[in-house]
DNA sequence: TTTACTATATGATATAAATCATATATACAG
DNA sequence: CTGTATATATGATTTATATCATATAGTAAA
């Protein structure tokens, strides 16, 4: 399975808002998307893997994409979801380390490839750029700290109803308004609750019984998004 | 229980090596130390509080600080353990967020207190300090998520195993090669490793028959590195 | 010193969630 | 379309670890 080239969106029109390179002036944005490439991935198709050295920037144009580790005993931890204008891979870029983590697409999804030159080049002549990128490692790192209280502290109903709340925020609803925005295998919640898959199904079912949420295949309503949200013991 | 002002130590003769200002010239540390402050914090003492606004960066002098979060049943986290010439604090600040975990010192320390104003002169002068923030906060990151892969797919054993790894790491060994440098509660090891205190206390005391660690009170030896770290399950 | 508090220690019990087992439904490649 | 693999579902059992209980040893304050 090969990723397929495209006709090349242009950086200076990307619809993506709020990514790292929203702050770039149109004249820095061809700059950067010079030497770019834009590939076609397949749903369940690998970006990179887990050890690969990075020779360059993912930008997601559209799609969705997991971010995950593998533990010794091959259960896969789901550190987050890439959705637009998210850049994969900058961490390992910047740190110039082989990648910590595995980016599998998890819809069928088109992302742009920008040169690690163009970018380091970029990031060391434009200083908002630089400070932009700051604010989203700070705000990532605070994310992951918090993720890790929360998973060594709440119960495995919390965690399934706090990432159920999480997936609301980030990719938003269907145009009904309480269909998630994202279709994710029983398996992949798991792993981004730490849970069994089994107990995933078995919690979301409860869910699904007391009419907090509606299941229908792999698309979950948010009935009482209130009452999810208490479950979820969402402080901030 | 106030802290004291003291002879206030220049930054640029600040033996701390390592930091993300040890890449500024003497002139740059000049100017960032130029209106700091030095305080002595006594152990036990809080140096600033969750959800407490930041107002400036803290610089570690000499001693060590826990960086902990609270979570909803009075459990604590510790997410990370400070020591010389590490920084505190400055997530928060460079989101311009309150401070999302509370910074707690383990043992007397004198720290210094930058200003935000002349961090953020810097920060947008000084490209290459802006270089070295990003490659922090990203190896910070990067071992955030680890450490929650550890934490979901390790077992108690092999997670206080990896925190006296890291531990030893991070704080080396007393001149006799063998005992950690640093003394914690058992709670507080608990704490790091997301371990209840009396299943902290039975594990290293297990360890301790087994002759993997040898307890003396609160001091720690490793008694057999190789061993531990084979526990402990370490990939990179 | 005596008192009080906190940390360490260890046993007994409870329990949340993993694991194992098996069945059915769904998706997908040929 | 059809067979095969994968995902969902649910029950039974096990287990790691938390919780509860109580005792002793340190440590700090009066």
């Amino acid at each position: 399975m090969k990723s397929s080239k495209l006709d090349m969106p242009n950086c200076e029109d990307c619809q993506n808002k709020g990514g790292v390179f929203s702050c770039l002036s149109k004249q820095d944005k061809a700059i950067l998307g010079e030497d770019k490439g834009n590939n076609f991935y397949k749903k369940g198709q690998v970006i990179f893997y887990e050890g690969n050295h990075p020779h360059g920037l993912y930008c997601i144009f559209n799609g969705k994409v997991k971010i995950s580790k593998l533990g010794d005993e091959g259960k896969e931890q789901i550190v987050r979801i890439s959705g637009n204008a998210d850049t994969l891979g900058y961490r390992s870029l910047l740190c110039n380390e082989p990648y910590k983590a595995t980016a599998t697409a998890i819809e069928d999804s088109y992302i742009c490839y920008l040169s690690k030159k163009k970018f380091f080049e970029l990031l060391e002549s434009n200083n908002t750029l630089c400070l932009n990128t700051i604010q989203l490692l700070a705000r990532e790192l605070r994310q992951s700290e918090q993720q890790l209280v929360d998973i060594t502290q709440k119960s495995v109903r919390e965690r399934i109803a706090e990432v159920l709340m999480q997936l609301k925020g980030k990719f938003g609803t269907k145009p009904d308004g309480i269909t998630l925005d994202i279709r994710l295998t029983r398996r992949e919640i798991g792993d981004m609750a730490g849970v069994t898959t089994e107990t995933t199904i078995r919690t979301l079912s409860d869910l699904n019984k007391e009419e907090i949420i509606h299941i229908n295949g792999k698309d979950i309503q948010i009935l009482k998004p209130d009452q999810l949200h208490r479950i979820a013991n969402i402080e901030d």
